[in-house]
DNA sequence: TCATTTACATACACTCTGTATGAAAGATAC
DNA sequence: GTATCTTTCATACAGAGTGTATGTAAATGA
């Protein structure tokens, strides 16, 4: 049997050749992670050649980058499909928490986004691609939340509600990782429901 | 001028060389992270070859546990040295937390112990490094202060208590890398006050 | 139709990792 | 003290992987 020449443009080509390469690397980096990973193994998966693979990204490195993007994006997608309407700041924190744990449920994830993400990409640059995904969803949630109560004491200024996000957002990921390694979930779930609920109503009792 | 051929036991030859191999190896690790780094350079660096590297150590990523141990046994020390006496609950979490980003500023620290550490030794593996280390202070605290305001809601199970401890946990691992990384350290130890007051107080009013 | 750019495939140079082998020093038995 | 065994390395080697350089065919544009 001949291969037929199939006419194809540049940019089928072009888009073609990276979804195949970026696929074949996921489940490869999922596997095996990133470091175990060789590219010729990835090319082969792919079918094509390390030719083709260093023509569309720079290194490994940056195809890595390629495949985290996509899944952060995937995650952010999922979040914002599943979640219902909530009746309270609470409830909206709550169950975008458990969105957060049900998108992170998928196999691979928390490989790519917790572990190899932030040693092979640096946290500084794996934070720039939860942001430009739509991580942001979670200081929203909070600063809705926060100054409904709004005593002297608990108006934190700005820079305050970012840093809690971004601790909260840490507790959020370590929780995902502890369930996705096969901790119960009501578990933490409960822990940290027990942290917004703590957060929300400290300040009513002035 | 010729080297004299010091007498040394075999004993006093392995701590030699296996101290050499780890503090070159930490330095290494430490400014061009772990895959960057590459055997020849650090034994290169401790002044020897890497047939003794691999007489004393079953591979790289066996050299970096050893650092990493290190590492974390370092941190707990530097914490039980510096820790003063608290005068209530929330004083021994929140100047305990104080304790742990003074000890995790220290040069190095956080790459080795929250970038690298859990991409190359796996987090579980971590987790077990760091309770040998003697982490264990937090889940202390912990169970000593939210039993106080002993209300039927506010006691939690065990299991609930451990994973409470283990998202407090990955928020001051936060905490210190984004402090590591530039960020305000006081806006940091504002948010986690805020997160264990909230916690503490969240059960006085009900 | 001709020129240029794009998208690869192949070949190469280099580095690194882990292992195998051998030698010198230390420990042990007598 | 000597012979033997073990430990501690140093050197050499095999294999794999990474990134680059070079060549070619297809696509694009003039």
């Amino acid at each position: 049997m001949q291969e037929k020449p199939v006419r194809r443009s540049n940019t089928e080509r072009t888009e073609a050749t990276r979804a195949a390469l970026v696929a074949a690397a996921r489940s490869l980096f999922v596997d095996k992670g990133y470091a175990e990973t060789g590219t010729p193994e990835i090319v082969a998966k792919a079918g094509v050649t390390r030719g083709a693979l260093y023509h569309h990204f720079a290194d490994k490195a940056d195809l890595f980058h390629a495949v985290v993007t996509r899944e952060a994006a995937a995650v952010a997608a999922q979040i914002e499909k599943e979640s219902a309407d909530p009746s309270s700041a609470l409830d909206a924190l709550t169950s975008g928490a458990d969105a957060y744990f049900a998108a992170m449920a998928a196999p691979g994830r928390v490989r790519l986004l917790l572990l190899d993400g932030p040693a092979v990409l640096g946290h500084r640059e794996m934070a720039h691609i939860d942001k430009q995904a739509g991580g942001e969803e979670l200081r929203e949630g909070l600063a809705f939340a926060l100054p409904a109560n709004d005593l002297p004491a608990n108006n934190l200024p700005d820079r305050t509600m970012d840093a809690l996000a971004d601790i909260l957002s840490a507790a959020f990921d370590r929780a995902a990782l502890a369930i996705s390694e096969g901790a119960p979930a009501a578990d933490y779930r409960q822990a940290i429901r027990r942290v917004l609920d703590g957060l929300i109503r400290a300040g009513d009792d002035a």
